[in-house]
RNA sequence: GGCGCGGUAGCUCAGGUGGUUAGAGCGUUGGAUUCAUAACCCAAAGGUCGGGGGUUCAACUCCCCCCCGCGCUACCA
C-alpha cells in the first residue's frame, strides 16, 4: 500500500452483451470508476481506464435463440447498446474494446498456451451430456430438466430460474436437449484445469497477509471464504462452438471458458490502444489525454511493470473472478502483475426488490437516458450519493427526485445561479476587483482551499459517496458566505465590497467547476464555459485567484432543473407495468414433457397417505422428516419442504405419495418415499391433498 | 447447517488501531431572509448504536452466545 506507483491501469468489468444493462451495474462498477479515473488525470496521473463488451459464454447463444438470430447479431446489437449509453452518461474510457476482436482471440490463445507449455495445466477427462442428434456436447444452458430443489421442470442445467438454486447438468432430472429435445447422454470428454488449489499458500501470502487492511472488508471476507472453503482445480476450456479456439490440435471443437478470457480482455482492450494510437487509425480508442508517441508495446508497462497499479472495478458477484482466477492465471504466467486492490461494491437494490432486467425490475441504461436525455449528471449523482459501498443499498424515484430538487438544483444550481445573477446585476457580468478582505471573507476562503484535498483523499479511499458529499458541501459553503455577507443589501451602500464579496463567491464557484468533474462531467462543462475557465488541473482548485478580475461571464442557463412530482409517479407507474408485462409473458406452464405409454405410467404406485408426524431435521434448511400413514404400513419420508411448511402445518394433512420409489438415505435416514408437491409460479410449494377425506392408501390412477 | 458481509435517528447512510454531551443528508418543527428554480441560511426535536453476557478505569468500536437480512455452500427421490 505504502509503494509508490508510477502509473495505474484501471478497469471497469467487461458488461456481457446479452442484453441492456441496469443502473445498478453502473452503481456497482462504472460510476466509481468513471470518477476515480477522472480525478486521476486531473492529478495529471499517468493512467489508462479500459473496458469493453465481453461476447463469449454460452448464454450468448442462447441469448440469440430466444431472439431468433445469430449470436453474431446479439453481440453487436449489445455492444452497439451499451457502447453508446455509456458514451451518454460520460464514460471515460481511453477504450471500449470487444472480446470479439482478433486481437483479444490472440491474447486469449497466447496466455493459455503459456500456462500450457509452462506445465501448469492438467488434463482431465470427464463425462458430459452430448446430444447425439445434433452431434455436439451441450453447454449447461441447453440442458433442461426438472430442477433437484424446487420441482421446476424447465430449469437450466446452469440454474433454476424458478427457484434461482445453481445447478449441474448432472443434477437435473429427466434431463432433455433443447436442440433436439431427446435425453442426452454422457460422453466422455477432455478438458483443461487450472488447479487453484497450487496457488493457495500465494493467495494466502498476497491478499490475507498483504491486503488485509486496505482491501474492502466485503472483498477480503469473500476472498477468505474461498480460500479457506478449500480451491479447486477450475476448467479452462468448454465444449461449445461459440468463443476462442482453444489452441491446441487435440481440442477440436473447444473454446476457452468465457471467464478465462473475458478478463483477458482488459489486456486486449489495452493492447489495441496502443496499437490503434500507435497506427493513428482509432477504431475503438478514444484516448482521453495524449499518449505521446505511443509504440505498440507500451501495453505491457501497463500490465506487467511492477511500478503500474491495477486497479479492478466490479460488482461483488464478480469477486472470485478478479481476486482468485484471474490472478492466478496472470501470476501463473510469471510475467504479469495482480491487482493491487479491486474495490468492488455490493448491489442497488431498487424501491425494496432486487434488480434485475429478466424480471422487469429495473432501470436499464438506454431507457433512462431515452427519458431523461439531458440528465446524465443527474443520474451519477444519484447514484454516487447512495453507492453501495459497504452494504446493498437501495435506489428509489424518489430518493431520486429529492436527491436532483433538494441537493442539485437547491444547493449547488442555486449557489452558481445567485453568484452569476448578482454578477450580472451590479458589475455587467464581469468579474469584479477583490478588494480589504475581512473575517468573513478570509474564513470563506480559507474553507474552500480546504476541500480539493479533503475531497481527493475520500477518491483515494474509494469513499465515493463521502467524495460526492463533500463536494455538495463546498457549495453549501458558498451558500452560507453569500448568506452571511449579504450583498443585496450592501449594494445600496458600498459597492466595492459587494465586488469583493462577489468575486470571492465567483472563485469559489470556479474551484467547484474543477472539483465536480470527475462527479458531474456534463456539469464541470457548462459552468466552465459559463465562468470562462479552461481546463484547470486538480491542484488549482481551492486557490483564491482563478478568475481575473474584468473577465467577463458568458450565457448562465440553469444548471439543473426541477423534477415534478408527475414525472416521478410516471417512472414508478412504468416500473410496476414492466413488471407485470414480465411476468405475464415469462411465465408461460412448462412444456409438455415427452411422451409415455401408459405402461410407464402404471410402474408408478401413487397414494393417498395421512401424516402422522412432522419433525425438523437437526442441521438441515430444507428438509422435514415424516412419518407417513399409507395404508400399507407407516413409513418415513425425507420431504425438501421445511423452507414452505412448518411441522405442525402438514401434520395430520393427506398428501400424495409415490410409495414403490426406491429408498434412499438422506442425512442418514431412509426415506422411503417421496410426496408430491405443486409449485406454483412464485417457487412455492402446495400440498396436494384429496377433495374429500379418503382412507389411507387409495390408490390414484 | 457451514463460511462471509451487514443490522446505528422517520428514511438513505458515515462512524482507522476502544476515550469528553454518537454524526451527515433528506424528512419534521421553529426562526431569519428575499440575490436566487418558495430556493438559501440558522436552530431544535428525534437514537436502550439488533438482543444478552464478558474484558476494561472506559465499548457503537474488542471477545462469546442468540435473533434478523443478504450472498456463497450442503441436505431436497
Amino acid at each position: 500500500m505504502t509503494k509508490s506507483f508510477k502509473r495505474y491501469t484501471v478497469t471497469a468489468a467487461l458488461p456481457y452483451a446479452n442484453g441492456p444493462k441496469h443502473i445498478g451495474h453502473l452503481a456497482g462498477a462504472y460510476i466509481p470508476s468513471d470518477v476515480y479515473v477522472r480525478y486521476l488525470r486531473l492529478t495529471g496521473q499517468d493512467v489508462i481506464f479500459v473496458c469493453g463488451s465481453d461476447e463469449h459464454g454460452t448464454a450468448i447463444p442462447n441469448q440469440a435463440l430466444k431472439e431468433n438470430t445469430t449470436p453474431r447479431a446479439i453481440i453487436d446489437k449489445y455492444d452497439d447498446l451499451i457502447r453508446t449509453c455509456f458514451e451518454h452518461l460520460g464514460m471515460s474510457f481511453d477504450i471500449y474494446h470487444r472480446t470479439s476482436e482478433p486481437i483479444h482471440h490472440q491474447t486469449s490463445q497466447e496466455i493459455f498456451l503459456s500456462l500450457y507449455n509452462k506445465g501448469l495445466l492438467t488434463e482431465e477427462s470427464s463425462e458430459q451430456y452430448f446430444d447425439p442428434e445434433a452431434n455436439v456436447f451441450l453447454a449447461d444452458r441447453y440442458i433442461v430438466g426438472t430442477c433437484p430443489k424446487c420441482g421446476h421442470t424447465n430449469a437450466y442445467g446452469d440454474q433454476c430460474e424458478k427457484c434461482g438454486s445453481t445447478l449441474s447438468p448432472r443434477e437435473l432430472i429427466n434431463p432433455r436437449s433443447t436442440l433436439s429435445g431427446k435425453s442426452p447422454v454422457l460422453k466422455l470428454t477432455k478438458h483443461w484445469y487450472l488447479p487453484l488449489e497450487n496457488y493457495e499458500p500465494w493467495l494466502r501470502e498476497w491478499i490475507l497477509k498483504s491486503h488485509q487492511e486496505d482491501w474492502k472488508p466485503n472483498v477480503y471476507g469473500q476472498c477468505k471464504s474461498w480460500i479457506e472453503a478449500g480451491l479447486q482445480p477450475r476448467a479452462m476450456t468448454r465444449d461449445l462452438d461459440w468463443g476462442i479456439k482453444v489452441p491446441l490440435k487435440e481440442a477440436e471443437g473447444k473454446v476457452l471458458y468465457v471467464w478465462f478470457d473475458a478478463p483477458i480482455g482488459y489486456i486486449s482492450a489495452t493492447r489495441a490502444l496502443f496499437e490503434e494510437v500507435h497506427s493513428g487509425q482509432l477504431k475503438f480508442a478514444t484516448p482521453r489525454r495524449d499518449l505521446g508517441k505511443a509504440s505498440k508495446d507500451d501495453w505491457k508497462k501497463y500490465w506487467q511493470g511492477s511500478d503500474t497499479r491495477l486497479i479492478h472495478f466490479i460488482g461483488k458477484d464478480n469477486i472470485v473472478f478478479h481476486c482468485i482466477i484471474f490472478p492466478v492465471m496472470l501470476h501463473a504466467t510469471g510475467e504479469y502483475i495482480v491487482p493491487d486492490n479491486v474495490p468492488a461494491n455490493e448491489f442497488m437494490n431498487l424501491e425494496g426488490d432486487k434488480m434485475s432486467t429478466s424480471r422487469g425490475w429495473s432501470i436499464e441504461m438506454h431507457e433512462y437516458l431515452a427519458d431523461f436525455p439531458d440528465k446524465p449528471d443527474v443520474l451519477r449523482y444519484a447514484l454516487l450519493t447512495n453507492l453501495p459501498e459497504a452494504k446493498d443499498s437501495e435506489f428509489t424515484w424518489k430518493d431520486f427526485q429529492a436527491k436532483n430538487n433538494n441537493e442539485l438544483v437547491a444547493i449547488l444550481g442555486n449557489f452558481i445561479n445567485r453568484a452569476v445573477v448578482l454578477t450580472q446585476k451590479y458589475f455587467e457580468n464581469k468579474v469584479p476587483l477583490q478588494k480589504n478582505l475581512q473575517a468573513v471573507d478570509k474564513k470563506a476562503l480559507e474553507e474552500l482551499s480546504q476541500y480539493p484535498a479533503k475531497i481527493a483523499a475520500s477518491i483515494e479511499t474509494f469513499r465515493f459517496r463521502e467524495a460526492t458529499a463533500n463536494l455538495m458541501d463546498l457549495a453549501r459553503v458558498g451558500n452560507k458566505y453569500l448568506a452571511e455577507t449579504e450583498p443585496w443589501k450592501l449594494a445600496k451602500t458600498d459597492l466595492n465590497r459587494v465586488g469583493t464579496i462577489l468575486n470571492i463567491a465567483l472563485q469559489i464557484a470556479a474551484s467547484l467547476s474543477v472539483v465536480c468533474e470527475p462527479f458531474l462531467p456534463f456539469t464541470a462543462r457548462k459552468l466552465k464555459d459559463m465562468l470562462g475557465v479552461g481546463e484547470l488541473p486538480w491542484e488549482q482548485a481551492g486557490q483564491p485567484d482563478l478568475l481575473r478580475a474584468g473577465s467577463a461571464l458568458y450565457d448562465a442557463p440553469l444548471l439543473f432543473e426541477k423534477i415534478e412530482d408527475a414525472v416521478i409517479e410516471a417512472q414508478i407507474k412504468k416500473l410496476l407495468d414492466t413488471k407485470r408485462t414480465m411476468e405475464l409473458a415469462s411465465q408461460p406452464a412448462a412444456p409438455a414433457k415427452t411422451e409415455i405409454s401408459f405402461d410407464d405410467f402404471s410402474k408408478l404406485d401413487v397414494r393417498i397417505g395421512t401424516i402422522l408426524k412432522a419433525e425438523r431435521v437437526d442441521k438441515s434448511k430444507k428438509l422435514l422428516k415424516l412419518q407417513v400413514d399409507t395404508g400399507l404400513d407407516v413409513r418415513t419420508v425425507m420431504s425438501g419442504i421445511a423452507e414452505h411448511f412448518s411441522p405442525d402445518q402438514v401434520e395430520g394433512k393427506q398428501v400424495t405419495i409415490l410409495v414403490n420409489l426406491a429408498p434412499r438415505k438422506i442425512m442418514g435416514v431412509e426415506s422411503q418415499g417421496m410426496i408430491l408437491m405443486a409449485t406454483d409460479k412464485d417457487g412455492s410449494l402446495k400440498l396436494i391433498s384429496p377433495g374429500e377425506q379418503v382412507s389411507p392408501g387409495s390408490v390414484i390412477s
